[in-house]
DNA sequence: ACCGTTCGTCGAATCGATTCGACGAACCAT
DNA sequence: ATGGTTCGTCGAATCGATTCGACGAACGGT
């Protein structure tokens, strides 16, 4: 292992030489500073993370906390981990997956050991235990997603305005003569975690009906395929029968388009689907319009949060990103049968 | 932040004597030992990572290489890093998450650094370069998925035998009496990198046609939404008519349903369609029958692999474990019409 | 020629945990 | 009582990079 000392003595100096060039902290004239330069690239030299850390009291490590209900896989949380990943190499740390169930005993250790310099937390539920425990050891964090109610101490977060995003989503569909929509809400389990996202699609949802005076029908989804199809059957066969149905709940959207299929209903012709919150690529293949969950900005947001948070350590959580949403267009129009 | 010293003087002993007591490797008296663990516990000591990894040389974290073509984003690779992160924590390892596009340069890095112990490739190519080069520092290595030919002395690996994937679901499908295959492999660009599953997937499919007598009807997919429309319905409607459809490629998955749903046929009445290397969940709300990718054990293997690699630097590379396919039924049967 | 700067480099202390050798106390055998 | 063990704990060296104070050389002004 090539240590500062080797090449300190392969350029002729002080280790502490060395270590100004690395760090440009102090003038080194030219001809050493090349001479050093070449040693390193010689000797192949990489400061000792460990040994660095140690002294500088700063890892250049962030830590992502995925949540886990063992054996419950979002794929949502997987595309913004591999985000966060480059947005965080963008700005010089490295990152640091903590899928640890019990997200407080894995978060507590990760920042008390040093191991990193700040977190990125996912899935924030209301009063969320991860966020007190951080506070409590002056842990530098944010949110992606933020819960039902945010507190005026919370930590900076960003999110998507799902209300916006829903009720653009409605307002599209009104616009282009659509009168009655239905609205496939999230999952009930998200409903009963009262996860932000969940409640504010609603209430957008609600919003745009009361706005457009469109009569805006709504189910909840649900991770039971056969009560899954039982509800979009029921939502699609009232009559008189929507004529667009808009999605938040994505997990079952192949079963979904299966069943308005098996209704004889021909998906831009008899009915438009608008996604929402659809992650960018995954809905490509089928080019239906859709309101996009921005992972890019999101990550970005939340990496340079928690960046400014290391950085101005003394600076009061304010901060908070909330993210207007756009429309995609994709596919057939969202025009009505005969409209 | 409280170190070992404030943890000794709590606790009436000697830094190192606390140090003992945490790892255990001198005999400690039972009342010194009670003594230290209470004054851990009430400071909340956490050792400084660094300067245990500094005296260790052991940073008791492994790095997950991720493979980025800057844009693109597989919905696996996610899965894979989650999962691979719960089988880390689960040996008493942190995960990094590497997604330097650049594999080489960040890899280096983090082995040089020691900021790792040992490092999970993922979406390994033909002769890739990632792998010489940390073979080069001697870095203890696992990959998963393997290239078109392996050497003898490439780094110990895990993956699916795809060939066999493949195989068994047409012998499956022969089995329920269907004689007209249709097999939508690997997209286009997959057999262009030379992945080892896309022409493993595909001689799986060969051989099985030759065993068993049948028809199969190769089609590439592509990520060309309108082209890969074309290509399934040119397959579907050939003369006769495949009555079972075998899914490689899934990205186009809700694609193909539509399509197949456009052509008037209905899923396990008109056509079986049986997926291949599926995540576990993601089809699961669509009740159909697949080779599951075992992402599970292959994670579990993946990091077994590497800790091995790890705790015995001598052991040359061998170990490869092939993990056989299995199938799992879901919603209505293979059957043939009229068979 | 002398004194005060400025410049570039060096030496040593430091971060916090681990680990080896040593040391005092208690214990046993003679 | 003495010498040899064993047991439990301690002190000090160590890992490798950073950073502060200091120091010698070069330089400019008078």
């Amino acid at each position: 292992m090539v240590t500062i000392k080797d090449v300190a003595r392969h350029a002729g100096v002080a280790p502490s030489t060395v270590s100004y060039v690395l760090s440009g902290s102090r003038k080194i004239s030219e001809e050493t500073r090349t001479a050093v330069r070449a040693a390193i690239e010689e000797l192949g030299y990489h400061p000792r993370a460990s040994a660095r850390t140690l002294r500088r009291a700063r890892s250049e490590v962030l830590v992502l906390a995925v949540p886990r209900e063992p054996g419950k896989y979002r794929a949502v949380d997987g595309r913004f981990a591999i985000d966060i990943g480059d947005m965080a190499r963008d700005r010089g740390y490295d990152l640091l997956l903590m899928t640890d169930p019990d997200g407080v005993r894995g978060l507590t250790r990760v920042a008390r050991s040093g191991l990193a310099d700040g977190a990125v937390l996912m899935a924030v539920r209301e009063r969320d235990p991860r966020i007190e425990a951080l506070r409590a050891h002056g842990f530098p964090t944010a949110l992606v997603g933020h819960g039902e109610e945010s507190e005026g101490d919370d930590p900076p977060w960003v999110d998507l305005d799902w209300a916006a995003a829903v009720s653009l989503a409605v307002r599209e569909a009104v616009a282009a003569g659509h009168r009655r929509i239905a609205f496939w809400a999230s999952a009930d389990h998200e409903f009963e975690a009262r996860n932000g996202y969940a409640l504010r699609g609603l209430a957008g949802a609600e919003a745009a009906a009361r706005e457009t005076g469109a009569e805006v029908r709504v189910r909840r989804s649900t991770v039971e395929p056969d009560e899954a199809r039982a509800r979009l059957v029921e939502l699609l066969t009232a009559r008189p029968r929507p004529t667009a149905l808009l999605v938040q709940h994505l997990i079952p959207l192949p079963l979904l388009l299966e069943e308005i299929a098996a209704l004889g209903l021909r998906v831009g012709e008899d009915l438009a689907v608008v996604l929402v919150g659809s992650l960018p690529d995954e809905a490509g293949a089928l080019r239906l319009p859709r309101v996009e969950l921005p992972v890019g900005r999101m990550a970005e947001a939340a990496v340079r949060l928690v960046v400014e948070a290391i950085e101005n350590p003394e600076r009061p959580y304010a901060e908070r990103e909330l993210i207007a949403p756009t429309l995609v267009a994709g596919g057939p129009p969202i025009v009505p049968p005969g409209g």
